[in-house]
DNA sequence: GCCAACGTTGGC
DNA sequence: GCCAACGTTGGC
């Protein structure tokens, strides 16, 4: 079982937006990065819980918590043209952008933003905290799930 | 809206 | 395979 933190501007899709979804259930798709690609399709399993993050927003930092529902499919909306996320260089036959669906857990008690968890010395090798770090999915350890959770 | 950091592209 | 140019992310 492994531990994920998935960001996502709340202008586009908010946690709300999740938790209002058929079935609270959404496939995370559009992202266009080859390292959060191949962990969606090589590493992110059934059951695997994420942390919703709200990025580039008033107050940026985890919001809430989601699990895995289904594993590393291709992204279709690559094929689209008239979608925002089209991309020529990916086709059914050859599909280079990967998703998952997952579906929503609950939201935390309380916006655990950016700005504290920089501040903690337990966190100082999580990747979400270091310097001009962009991936969108970031892996997260035990330690650091659990610790994240203790501060809610 | 600014801009630093970083990923990707493409010429050579 | 190098690296400059360019585009994007995301905090502030």
């Amino acid at each position: 079982m492994n531990y994920w933190l998935m960001k996502s501007e709340p202008d586009t899709f908010s946690i709300d937006d999740l938790a209002s979804r058929p079935q609270q259930t959404e496939p995370w798709d559009g992202v266009r990065n080859y390292q959060a690609c191949n962990m969606m399709r090589d590493d992110m399993k059934l059951g695997d819980l994420v942390f919703f993050y709200h990025s580039n927003c008033t107050e940026a930092g985890i919001v809430g918590m989601m699990e895995v529902v289904k594993e590393g499919y291709p992204d279709c909306s690559a094929f689209d043209p008239d979608d925002k996320h089209f991309d020529p260089k990916s086709d059914a036959t050859k599909p280079r952008w990967m998703r998952v669906d997952v579906r929503y857990v609950r939201k935390l008690a309380r916006t655990i933003s950016l700005k504290e968890l920089k501040t903690k010395a337990e966190l100082t090798d999580f990747t979400l905290v270091k310097n001009g770090n962009r991936l969108s999915i970031i892996p997260v350890s035990q330690a650091q799930w659990d610790f994240i959770l203790s501060l809610e």
